[in-house]
Parts: C-alpha cells; structure tokens; sequence
DNA sequence: AACTATACCGGTCATATTATCCCGGTATAA
DNA sequence: TTATACCGGGATAATATGACCGGTATAGTT
C-alpha cells in the first residue's frame, strides 16, 4: 500500500467541507475569494464542489482566513461522524462505489 | 502552469508547522500521536521534519486534535511573516528552530 | 561486553491526489 | 450582445501519503 485510495467517508467530508465553504461566501463570488485568499479560482471551485476531498492546510486556512471562519469551528463541523455508522468498514473503492 | 513548485516561504512555513507540532507532542512518542491520530508514523514523521511542507488539512486537524492544539492558534503561528527578526543567512532547518 | 528494544533519521521508491491550467457549455442580467 | 458567474471534464507538473532500507542513539537486559 502506497498511498491509500480515498475512502467514500473522505470524499462525504471533502463534500461538507465543500458546502461549508460555499455557504459562507455568501454573495461574494468565487474569484473574489479566490483572489483574497491567493489561489487559484479552480482551486477554490473544485474544493466548493467537492472535487477535492483532501486540500492543503494553507489553502483551507487561506479561505477561512477570507471568509472569516474558525478553522476549529470547520473542523469539527465538517468532521462530524454520523451516529449509527460504523468506525471502519471493509476498505472498498470510494470511485467505484460512486460510480455505481 | 500546472502546479507550481513550492516557493521557498511555503517551505520555511512548512518547517515552522512540523517544528510546532513536535514541540507540542512533548515526550510522547511520534507512534504514538501517529496510531491516535489515524495518521501513519511516517507521514507524521515528514510533517515533524518539515519534509512535507504543505500536508492535507484532515491530515493536521487530526493531528492537532490529539495533541490538543487549536488549528487557528497553529496556523496564526505557522503563518507569520517575522521582518526583522529573519536570520540573514538561509536557515531552513528544522531541528534548530525546535531548539530555540 | 554483547544483546535487545525503542525511537528517530535520511534516502528512495510507488501510487494517489492535488493545484492549476484550458475548453466548451449553461444561466442570468445589463 | 456583452459581461459575469459558475459548471464538468480533461490534461499535466508537483506534491502527499505510505512503505521500505540501513543507519544512529539511547536505555535496559543478560
């Protein structure tokens, strides 16, 4: 094992991390943002879309920093587990899963 | 312009950070952090090295949450531009700044 | 002394993923 | 028509993650 796959809970907390994102941008636009917090406007887009599961810690901070946001606060709301599920199933393929 | 190389204050960012979190770790061991934090030891051990200058932000949250740091506190540390105080000649190693 | 175990190191490799670019497309509004 | 804003997909260089190797250092054991 290299680099494991993403699992298809990292991808369900890149999405809300997402969401989190984007709902706090509010009214501002993506390139504003973007521009603010010195990445690249595809960056900040695939990340709001939930492209990316797994961004740099710079770039996150950068963003939050932008938007005014706890990185604390994003964490623990992005990180939340759902209560029921299991701590950690058979590692099957997130991609093939999704795809299904 | 694909994916630039990472600039030389994105590196001495990347040392401050590692510096950081083996200085919060104390006496427990990287394995240790590592198990709790879900992370590998050995990915702990390049971020503690400053080998890895940009980490994923899941990777450092959870890091962070076992050794009880706060992600804004790390970043608002890791992310200072000192003028001044900078050494005059190049100094990117880690294990001398952990020393001061 | 010799051995064992833990802890960490740098170097190197393999693979997955990111960050960034580009393109055409859609939607809305001036 | 023009402009802004966003989208999905594709392409690619650079990086992160994870494993392995031999090495060093320390501390405890026999």
């Amino acid at each position: 094992m290299v680099r494991l796959p993403l699992t298809f809970a990292e991808i369900e907390r890149g999405q809300r991390l997402g969401a989190l994102l984007r709902r706090a941008r509010g009214k501002r636009s993506m390139l504003d943002i973007a521009l603010d917090a010195q990445v690249s406007p595809e960056t900040l887009r695939k990340i709001e879309t939930g492209r990316v599961a797994t961004p740099a810690f710079p770039t996150i901070a950068a963003i939050a920093d932008v938007l005014g946001l706890s990185l604390d606060a994003v964490w623990a709301e992005v990180n939340q587990t759902k209560r029921g599920t299991e701590p950690t199933g058979p590692d099957h393929n997130a991609r093939e899963w999704l795809a299904s």
